[in-house]
DNA sequence: TAGATTGTTAATCGATTAACAATC
DNA sequence: TAGATTGTTAATCGATTAACAATC
């Protein structure tokens, strides 16, 4: 893995490693770049160099790259390998049914407990996960150290969640509302945006 | 409106357009692309860009653009001036969510109903959205000449459904597996890749 | 008038694509 | 050996940023 890998690569590398399982369990030994980008429709030199700045072995001209090296160079290059901990905050349909999710696992994600601020909710239990109050979920933040907060709550109360969240010590969020959240420079915010990606699906299909 | 705007443009519309419309309820009646890009961290000029990309009528120097144009403007250039019916197909917990979510009017999407092979949600009703059969969901697709699906079905579906959807005669795909979809070439796939969003994340909260 | 903000043209930057030597 | 596929260096392309004249 060498420094400085683009975001487009890493937007990537996920559907390459699900492939690469997805082949890993038919036996098949090799991969080479050629392959991958025409199940894809990527060009494949796009594929070659995406992989180069991952792979930490060398891919063996006329060959290609053993499948198993190349998924474990993924999964590290995506931190999959160490699980990160995570809360989610707003346990109404969506964290519902992000919270009873499991394939989150696969991708180095667990979520250990949902909160919400609803009495009726605090103290249940969704998919085997622990709904928590705020304040109890403040200790758990503390004491497990969790860093990443998942907000699924109405969009009003988003920014005052975000707020909650990085007070109790979270670093990552990942916010699932509409809402624009407002954080410090050391906080990293990724927004689950269904606006957006409406937006570009509404215009491709104008476009007809 | 002027041709072939920049994906990245358009990602960044709908992010304008709820500003906008947050502060034209807030009776402001002028905006400038600088006090756009202070809220959202984006340099000034790429806003100005963006707008002038989008903005049908001239911005008035010293004073900005006519916010409630510019909504209207955003809004005409994302086509959600003209309504989009849509069937979801997997009416799970996520499936589920998504019917219920009421803010998809704002995006010029209207979810007419669910589709799902379990006999017994056919029939039911979820959110007033009443759960079709495949058989009786086809026919609906064609009568109401339904041109976007949106796939919540497990994965390991979402090929067949996929196909399925396209043979009834859609032409968009909103895909919410993790699943790679193969489609003809006049058809247009949206995928709401987690795994994608979870990667940035993941690799952005490493770099600390 | 002076100055803020616009629209547009030019420069920069980074990702993708092309070309080609290296190698199993 | 011949040829497919690799790694790397160079060319292209498109988005972002900079510069600047126009204008209310």
């Amino acid at each position: 893995m060498k420094t400085a890998i683009p975001r487009e690569t890493i937007q990537r590398l996920p559907k390459y490693l699900a492939y690469l399982k997805e082949i890993s369990g038919q036996q098949i030994e090799y991969i080479s770049s050629l392959t991958i980008a025409e199940y894809f429709n990527l060009t494949p030199i796009l594929v070659k160099k995406d992989l180069s700045k991952v792979s930490s072995i060398v891919g063996r001209p006329r060959v290609g790259f053993l499948v198993d090296n190349l998924i474990k160079d993924i999964e590290i290059c995506l931190g999959y390998d160490n699980m990160k901990d995570a809360l989610l905050v707003g346990v109404g349909k969506l964290g519902s049914a992000l919270l009873s999710y499991g394939g989150f696992q696969n991708y180095g994600l667990n979520i250990v407990a949902g909160m919400d601020s609803n009495p009726n909710l605090v103290g249940t239990e969704v998919s085997g996960k622990k709904i928590f109050s705020p304040e109890n979920a403040e200790a758990l933040i503390k004491r497990m150290h969790i860093k990443l907060g998942i907000i699924t709550a109405p969009a009003a109360e988003a920014q005052a969640v975000c707020d909650f969240l990085i007070n109790a010590g979270m670093k990552g969020i990942w916010n699932f509302t509409p809402a624009h959240l407002k954080v410090p420079d050391d906080v990293v915010v990724k927004n689950e945006n269904m606006a957006e990606s409406l937006a570009l699906l509404s215009v491709m299909l104008q476009k007809r």
